[in-house]
RNA sequence: GGAGAGGUGGCCGAGUGGUUGAAGGCGCACGCCUGGAAAGUGUGUAUACGGUAAUCCCGUAUCGAGGGUUCGAAUCCCUCUCUCUCCGCCA
């Protein structure tokens, strides 16, 4: 969430800022909860003080053995007024902090403005897609022989947007991670962490898939309140929650794969075909926490360390630099990896790499000291896709397809294969 | 699931109703001492919010979380939560 104090000092400006990324902020209603909060506070304290000190005195004299009755009955006054002022003080209070809890992060500067995604605007290209002599097929078609992908089992047990895979296509996908993991934490300086794939609200309240956020993530029955985490970004960054580090310890850089589950509301229609949205798919992300003045870099390395797998694959893909308009919830600034898929001869999102400034520190008291005995200041924290595995499993199948159905295997990843070097599709 | 014991500052650890935001120790910062260092020694050392523009000053809140009792709660009562030990079950 945004630091209060810049609403109270900068308002317009700020307003201004929030419009640019196509958000309405209630000037007069924060103005009005501000002004009454203001006014309630300091009466308040003014009469916990005068409780305070008066109680202070009872103490006393009580000690020197004095009558305290009338003393008691003096103070007794005050207290239908105090507790009808602190009861209407943590109502507005509350009041406030939910509405800034709805409040999105400020875009950076730099940042192209756009209502959608029409206005990104692409960094560079790396790669060419490769010319076919044949027509290119989609990874549905490719992965249908023999099972190697099965939407119409995963459909019986589960629904739509759920698959199933069979043989090489499983090791296929399972090579995948594990050379992601390998890559990032070998070559790039992350490190590997295993972490809850069901959290509490807290949590999402922390990096700000709620509350506003509810209807895209799935609940799980039972008095704990969980969800089934959306991102790995969840548990990761919440790592950090509640914490104060070592200024020294930073930045840390972590990536973990996770299963990750979305409820896709509002999006029917949209990718109904094969595994580009599903409601289960698995994902290796790579979360940075950074000092401050580091962030800006973190990010663009971060990028590069998310690029090396697709170079490393031989997928072509393009960067995007992603406008107001388009950026997520919490984002300060975006770039989107996408990647060229011949079936639908487009490219498509494969990784999504974010700075957020301080806005999740802030949710979840994130914080580090500059130097021993300084004051804890909030850190700041980065994530992205390292990548999406599907998505890239996807990238995998028609970008290697043969003529006659069969995929060659990119060289880096054959010997997460055992040495093989192109699958053959199933005869039967 | 059953039984028991606990959650106090960066860490350890006192504290069962009254100037306790909290003894003492460790750590840390600064000073003294020293040729320099160690040892020794002195002082300081939580966070958030508000009054203010303010790193000073003043006030308020915070001893796992939330309620309650009381003039007054770290201390008493209730609920929840987490940790540890034993038993049961289980991968």
């Amino acid at each position: 969430m945004l630091d209060i104090r810049i609403l109270r000092q900068d308002l317009d400006s700020t307003v201004t800022a929030l419009a640019r990324r196509g958000f309405a902020f209630e000037r007069e209603r924060f103005l009005d909860l501000e002004a009454r909060r203001k006014a309630l506070q300091v009466r308040t304290q003014d009469l916990q003080n005068e409780r305070n000190t008066r109680s202070r005195t009872i103490g006393q004299a009580k000690a020197r053995g004095e009558d305290i009755e009338p003393l008691k009955a003096a103070v007794g006054e005050l207290g239908a007024e105090l507790k009808q002022c602190e009861q209407e003080l943590q109502e507005l209070q509350t009041e406030l902090e939910d509405l800034l809890l709805q409040v999105p992060n400020l875009p950076d500067s730099g940042v192209p403005e756009g209502a959608d995604e029409s206005a990104n605007v692409e960094v560079r290209r790396v790669g060419e897609p490769q010319p076919t002599s044949f027509e290119p097929r989609d990874h549905v078609d490719l992965g249908n022989p023999g099972g190697w992908l099965d939407f119409e089992a995963a459909a019986r047990m589960s629904g739509s947007r759920f698959v199933v895979m069979r043989g090489e296509m499983a090791r296929l996908h399972r090579a995948l991670i594990q050379f992601m993991l390998d890559l990032h934490t070998r070559e790039h300086g992350y490190q590997e962490v295993y972490v809850p794939y069901l959290v509490n609200a807290n949590a999402l309240l922390g990096t700000g898939q709620l509350p506003k956020f509810d209807a895209d993530l799935f609940s799980v029955h039972g008095e704990q309140g969980f969800r089934l985490i959306p991102t790995a970004e969840v548990p990761v960054t919440n790592l950090m929650a509640q914490q104060i580090v070592d200024g020294t310890d930073l930045p840390l850089k972590m990536v973990a794969h996770t299963p990750c589950f979305r409820s896709e509301a509002g999006s029917y229609g949209r990718d109904v075909r094969g595994l580009i949205r599903q409601h289960q798919f698995e994902k290796v992300e790579l979360v940075q926490i950074v000092r401050p003045q580091d962030s800006s870099a973190a990010l663009e390395a971060l990028l590069v360390d998310a690029e090396a797998v697709l170079q490393a694959l031989d997928l072509p893909y393009r960067v995007m630099l992603l406008s107001t308009g388009d950026m997520g919830f919490a984002a300060a600034r975006t770039y989107d990896i996408e990647v060229w898929l011949p079936g639908q001869q487009a490219y498509r999102e494969i990784s999504s790499c974010s700075s957020f400034g301080d806005f999740q520190a802030r949710r979840m008291q994130a914080r580090y000291r500059s130097e021993a005995g300084a004051k804890p200041e909030l850190v700041h924290t980065l994530n992205g896709s390292g990548l999406a595995v599907g998505r890239t499993l996807v990238a995998v199948l028609e970008n290697g397809q043969q003529a006659d159905g069969s995929i060659v295997i990119p060289e880096r990843l054959r010997p997460y294969l055992g040495g093989t070097e192109r699958l053959v599709p199933p005869s039967k």
